[in-house]
DNA sequence: CGCCTCGTCTGCAACGATGTATTTATCCGT
DNA sequence: ACGGATAAATACATCGTTGCAGACGAGGCG
């Protein structure tokens, strides 16, 4: 049926190991065989079989990405830079979506799915450190994302503290001083939630206000989650002149919420987020966040484990490279 | 290194067939014998290496979906449900981006990339029919999307005609009498920004209502094309009181660019879109718009490129299933 | 009691490519 | 013109699985 190899060979009077070395860019070949081969190709249509390729050569040129929903636009955008840093390299990728669900989590990570990738990509949500490392097989893995952090485990991480600070500082440059939080989750520390709350304590302190956990909500890190928060404040009699969604979607949430009920966005409560994605910039009134460096992300992320897979020598140390992150001040906080 | 069939065929004293029969859920196998081989491969921690299979079977058990850019809202919220529905059906899918150039999709409908998958689901933006006819191999193919439509191609319609008839309809219901259209392209029939100017048309024609062409802006599909759109018709002096986005996109741009020029949406403009995107209900206002059943769109498109893969008569007749569409009515127009 | 059928399991070849080892062609210096 | 080095091409085995055909033993039937 399909065009092999050995269609190849016989069209160009070669072995069929001569085109494979053709293909492979092979240093030492003739000229005029190479072309003769090249022809061959050319004129038969043949296209190699990345699955037998794959088969032989133990590797896929693949790598997993293991993330919880596609459509959340944080990481469908992530997962498009991932995507075009991978392609960059000679590599495809192969998106698991978890739903969010440890039992999906946990299969990912050992199923087949592995099977046809060379490493994995993975933005764990709904497993910690311990269980990753439980179950986590032989093959490069990187971690990335937000919530898990461990001196044991290849990831890219972001500034938290220093970007969540970074927010808050220009929110008190505003002159705000009663700042509600939304979305700290009670007890995480080492997690995102955690370190973006520290940062914002952090900056606080800085400037010499005081901290008052009444002004921190926990909820999920959703749009309505972030809405439901927001309403839940303006009904609670707690005064706030500045809402810190600790990812957008809280901040859209809250952003909406506000102006459904009346307030004045950034008149009288100014609202930031942390994430940039895309349509922060779109919003009414646009979003100010904090760009956690995306693009540097996916970029690292990818580089970090081609480096894993493709070096030989298994027994490098740990690594956590760093991303850089940049403040976006727009009309919701000025 | 890898634990293979082998492997397990010698702990379970059986042969290698027998296990791969096991696996493979053949029918005369006792279940005693059955038995001792899956404790082996539960011991051993076996998996079955998909590169080997679909080397020897020419099945992948993959599908590839060819679109723009998964950073779209609307790709990407489609990629998801495409996923799922693959998923549901044993197929996992292999996403390529093509930026919407030509040459990246005229590479993705030829290249390697179907080497790895057994069919094909494809966006069309910047190829016409004829392109992807002249260029699509032998494998099973299906279109979606908006822009192409072709009776000699296996796709899935949207309702275009009827739901752009609905949204005008609605928009009138509410008094509205001048009505602008973002994202009309000139010349453009088959496709969908035609069906859906067509559409338009008709409802104003049902409704008595004349047609006015200075009120269709032809620009991008998305959103800084409908914030532009939009600023040019309030610059133009043209009077409207209610703005169509061809898509959310566009609808999104013009209702920020509206609410940036203080026009008040719906009091003084209605705007409506098409796509019912995620973010349209979380815009403020939100966004009244018309869902094309992406669910559904995904469902079926998977379904009928699944049946073409499965199906060993390939001489079917040209299959073009219509999604059903619903109309949202929210804030943006009542 | 022998033959056939049926249920159960096995052996061999093959999918299409690449790695290793080896053979053949070409070039160089003397 | 010839030996030796090196360039160029080849042979063969192999990756891990499945398709096909057949082996084997146990019953059923005439």
């Amino acid at each position: 049926m399909a065009v092999t190899m050995n269609d190849v060979a016989r069209a160009a009077g070669v072995s069929l190991k001569t085109v494979s070395n053709v293909i492979n860019n092979y240093e030492f070949i003739r000229p005029a065989t190479k072309q003769r081969v090249l022809d061959a190709i050319d004129e038969l249509g043949y296209e190699t079989n990345l699955t037998a390729r794959s088969l032989r050569s133990g590797k896929t040129s693949m790598l997993g990405l293991v993330l919880a929903d596609l459509s959340i636009p944080y990481y469908a955008e992530l997962a498009s830079d991932i995507m075009k840093a991978a392609w960059a390299r000679g590599y495809r990728v192969l998106v698991e979506q978890t739903g969010n669900e440890a039992d999906h989590e946990k299969a990912a990570l050992q199923g087949q799915f592995r099977t046809l990738t060379d490493g994995l990509l993975f933005i764990p949500l709904a497993l910690d450190a311990e269980q990753i490392i439980a179950v986590a097989g032989k093959k490069p893995l990187v971690l990335l994302g937000e919530f898990v952090q461990d001196p044991r485990l290849d990831m890219v991480l972001i500034q938290n503290h220093q970007a969540a600070a970074a927010v808050t500082t220009h929110l008190l440059a505003g002159g705000r001083r009663r700042i509600a939080v939304l979305g700290a989750h009670d007890g995480d520390t080492a997690g995102s939630s955690g370190l973006r709350l520290e940062g914002y304590k952090a900056a606080l302190a800085d400037a010499g206000v005081p901290y008052d956990p009444a002004l921190v909500v926990p909820c999920d890190w959703r749009r309505d989650g972030g809405a439901a928060a927001t309403s839940g404040l303006l009904g609670s009699g707690v005064e706030f002149d500045a809402v810190f969604g600790l990812n957008d979607a809280l901040a859209l949430g809250a952003l909406h919420e506000l102006l459904v009920r009346g307030r004045k966005v950034p008149e009288e409560i100014a609202v930031a987020g942390f994430d940039d994605i895309d349509e922060a910039r779109f919003a009414s009134p646009s979003l100010t966040t904090v760009a956690p460096g995306r693009t540097e992300i996916a970029e690292r992320a990818v580089e970090l484990l081609i480096g894993r897979i493709e070096s030989k020598d298994a027994a490098l140390t740990v690594q956590q490279p760093e991303a850089a992150f940049e403040l976006r001040v727009r009309q919701s906080a000025r």
